[in-house]
DNA sequence: CACTGGACGTTGTACGTATAACGTCCGTCG
DNA sequence: CGACGGACGTTATACGTACAACGTCCAGTG
């Protein structure tokens, strides 16, 4: 039912162009010079482009007994480390027309004891996250089982979604503010076009329209460090009544921010409160610790791919979306008050 | 010359135990219960087990059109966040009998455009990190060519090693605080057997020990900012004179060696200067910003596949280490004045 | 004694690809 | 006019596996 007949291979290829399936073969694999006339190697190749072929890469290695690819083995994906590591690799591999699987070592009770099991060969099915949609024409064009991670559920080309509870964890961010008493708030956006990070902007204004006297301000940076502090100063530097509330999409703004606010002077949270979203060791490095909501990347990684096997099996997968937790730490205080009477 | 002749198919299997292919094929599949007798099914497994056979993935799947392997698209390996994301689905996966293969979406130039390259069957070869050592008894065992990251040169098993130099970073670390005026060395060490770990330990040893008057403790922990803190705490509450420099092994040890500072009272860098090791996005979060070692991790992974590619080739990789660079930002000053008369 | 059926395997085939080994047609040259 | 060779393809095969379809032998049954 999934994707209606079957792939098409080179034979069906063959057939479409009137020609032997070596044929075909030699014009995709560029070896038909003298061996096929140039007319000949235009038909077979729009064919293949209008059934949509590609080749089956177990059949190809099976035949030549080579792969490509090469495993690249790492201790864990918790740093950024290895991350560098992984695209260092890829890149030149990419160059020798080689591909990179990575392994991270299991942790503990690890889940895969063989790490050649992780490199068996094309699809059954495909979970993505939001973040990654440039490759999704790529995907779609392979007619894989889909789940996505973190997307729109309205427009997510009618694949499955799993999705965290994030305009709740911004609805928690935003009444423990107001509940401290914050009027004034900026919300530090991530500059990437992703749901996910639509989402929070949407919620955060919804939830303070809902407030007299509530106003929001919005300046918007790349996930980094460095653009955060500078949109941070400067938006902290802006002529008009201070914000008291820093409202940031993740952890890394909050950073960024924190650097921003011991520029002006401003102290967290006495003259600025601080939130960020994700729950990074990053959080609880900062000082003060970071108030933040907790994302449980683990039970999403899992209900992702329990998903993904529901589709596969034909099963429909399961509803709702992910809870997440609001932590409050030391970046978040009552606002002082506004003017020196109260005093 | 690489791996001598070629490796063994369940036809060779079958020969070794006096039964056709097809028995093979059935007693490693389980499916053998009322088809083949108990005593020939034990001596298929041995044979199996004496000939070192590993199934060919690409011709399996070829056969079975189905690969239980599954991609997860991320957008880059930046974050502890999808570190999470994929543990979590390759626990469900493998507890289903299926693999997770990595794809971090190219940023910028993206290397491989096709996410479907790095989907290809089986493997021609490993690059494997030194922390990842308990998979490499695996790996050794299907005779692939082999690249080790930060290993001991003289004891990789005869594999190519490409290293980071480590001990000229320690170097360079204990020279600056050296030059700074410290004498009383405290180092935070990873409880984690590695080389690249032990060598650390090794050279700052050294490098005190030619210094008169230097002085050198050690107190270990496993990297997380948590289980830093406590041991940091602990090492620097400890009677007798206190430590004025911390070199951390980490930079996450680091982050927790900050927090027992703040617990204890002791101001970074005024009363006791500390070091890192990686420059993660963490080490200019903190405050002050932290004096590290900078590695550069794209090089690295790059000079790996390089060196795999040559293995391959059979060239022979090229030598030396990759240097490394000492970062020094605002965790690091001279010592206070040792006692009060030089006031 | 003829027949049945379980126990124990074997033979044969297909998955989709790449490429070696063959044709065939025709223009050209000696 | 016979032969030759380049241009343009085709036929056949193998990679290693899983499993459907077939034997064969012998104990038990009517």
């Amino acid at each position: 039912m999934a994707s209606g007949s079957t792939r098409p291979t080179s034979r069906d290829v063959a057939q479409a162009a009137g020609v032997s399936q070596a044929a075909v073969s030699l014009v995709l694999g560029d070896k038909w010079r003298g061996r096929v006339s140039a007319a000949t190697a235009e038909r077979v190749r729009e064919a293949a482009r209008d059934l949509g072929y590609r080749p089956n890469l177990a059949a190809r290695n099976l035949r030549l007994g080579r792969t490509r690819t090469v495993l690249l083995v790492v201790p864990a994906l918790t740093t950024e480390f290895f991350a560098g590591v992984y695209t260092g690799a890829a890149r030149v591999a990419a160059e020798h027309g080689f591909g990179v699987v990575l392994y991270p070592s299991p942790e503990g009770v690890g889940p895969a004891r063989d790490p050649f099991h992780s490199a068996q060969a094309a699809l059954d099915g495909v979970i993505a996250s939001s973040m990654a949609a440039d490759a999704l024409t790529a995907i779609r064009g392979d007619q894989l089982p889909l789940v996505m991670l973190d997307s729109d559920p309205h427009g997510s080309l009618g694949a499955a979604t799993v999705n965290l509870d994030i305009a709740d964890g911004v609805r928690q961010v935003a009444d423990h503010l107001l509940a401290l008493g914050h009027r004034r708030f900026l919300h530090l956006a991530a500059d990437v076009p992703s749901w996910t990070f639509h989402i929070r902007a949407q919620e955060l204004a919804a939830r303070l329209d809902g407030t007299p006297g509530a106003t929001l301000r919005t300046t918007r940076a790349p996930i980094s460090i460095e653009d955060a502090l500078a949109a941070a100063e400067a938006a902290l530097a802006a002529p008009g009544p201070r914000p008291t509330a820093l409202v940031c999409d993740d952890d890394k703004l909050a950073a960024g921010a924190y650097k921003a606010a011991r520029r002006l002077g401003l102290r967290v949270p006495e003259d600025l409160s601080v939130t960020g979203l994700d729950d990074l060791a990053l959080a609880s490095a900062l000082d003060p610790e970071l108030t933040t909501v907790r994302l449980d990347a683990e039970l999403f990684g899992e209900r992702g791919m329990e998903a993904l096997l529901a589709v596969l099996e034909g099963r429909t997968p399961e509803q709702g979306d992910i809870p997440v937790e609001l932590v409050v730490r030391g970046s978040t205080a009552p606002p002082r008050p506004p003017d020196p009477r109260a005093w």
